[in-house]
DNA sequence: TTCTTGACCTTGAGTAACTCTAGGCGGGTA
DNA sequence: TACCCGCCTAGAGTTACTCAAGGTCAAGAA
């Protein structure tokens, strides 16, 4: 598929894709007789993963050095699996201070709700 | 108190509080003699309930209207409150986000678990 | 057949929100 | 007196996009 069909099933904008790319962070993209980027559907599930992982805050750095032990083959998994769990340990604490925010709000809007009755 | 003792009781960096105050974020920041700043303890509340809406996804743009309202007076309230309940809703996008990328995570690696056995 | 439209391409500039560096001042300590 | 420390400003650098300009090419309308 192209990179419009590969940007709407994964979740990432066009530009975001071809500014990934160059960043090397998507290995075996291939091109078609025309010079327009064809994404399979590994492709696209990796890109998908990347929208996931940068959306809830994974540095570029870090994506990187995961995409480069990605194309490398399985035996880089060891080294993945520990990325992913110190992703996940971000996660907990993004939560966190989730939770921390959506209290702090709680106890301004109940201030608010003083002033306005 | 100084700059240095706001950063460590607000959460914010020393940079990032000058940056705010150059951007309108803070109101009522006074100088001593020195020509250094003092922050209230009123200013220190401020600045870690900004700490806390930034370090959740509020974009600056927000913010400063947020606090041209807050600087405006009590009779901006209603305004500041809605500001606050749509950064809430944020807030539970934000936790959808998290809880979709876990079970990526989690899949994940289950899959390399099966590799690695 | 020519014209237009639309999806794709590259390069380079612009943006958001910091973050850091350089260079300078003034107060306290060895 | 010399030095260090925390503060100051102005401006450059960084991250991760995002957009704009200008160009190719194929397919359908006039």
């Amino acid at each position: 598929m192209r990179i419009s069909e590969a940007a709407s099933r994964s979740g990432l904008k066009v530009d975001t894709i071809r500014f990934y790319e160059a960043e090397g962070l998507i290995p075996n993209v291939t091109r078609g007789p025309d010079g327009q980027r064809r994404f399979s559907s590994e492709n696209v599930d990796w890109l998908t993963l990347l929208y996931w992982l940068r959306k809830t805050g994974m540095p570029m750095k870090v994506m990187q050095r995961f995409a480069a032990l990605y194309a490398q083959g399985d035996e880089t998994i060891p080294d993945r699996k520990d990325i992913l769990l110190d992703h996940s340990r971000l996660l907990a604490k993004r939560r966190e201070a989730l939770d921390r925010c959506e209290e702090i709000l709680a106890r301004k809007l109940k201030i608010y709700e003083k002033y306005l009755r």
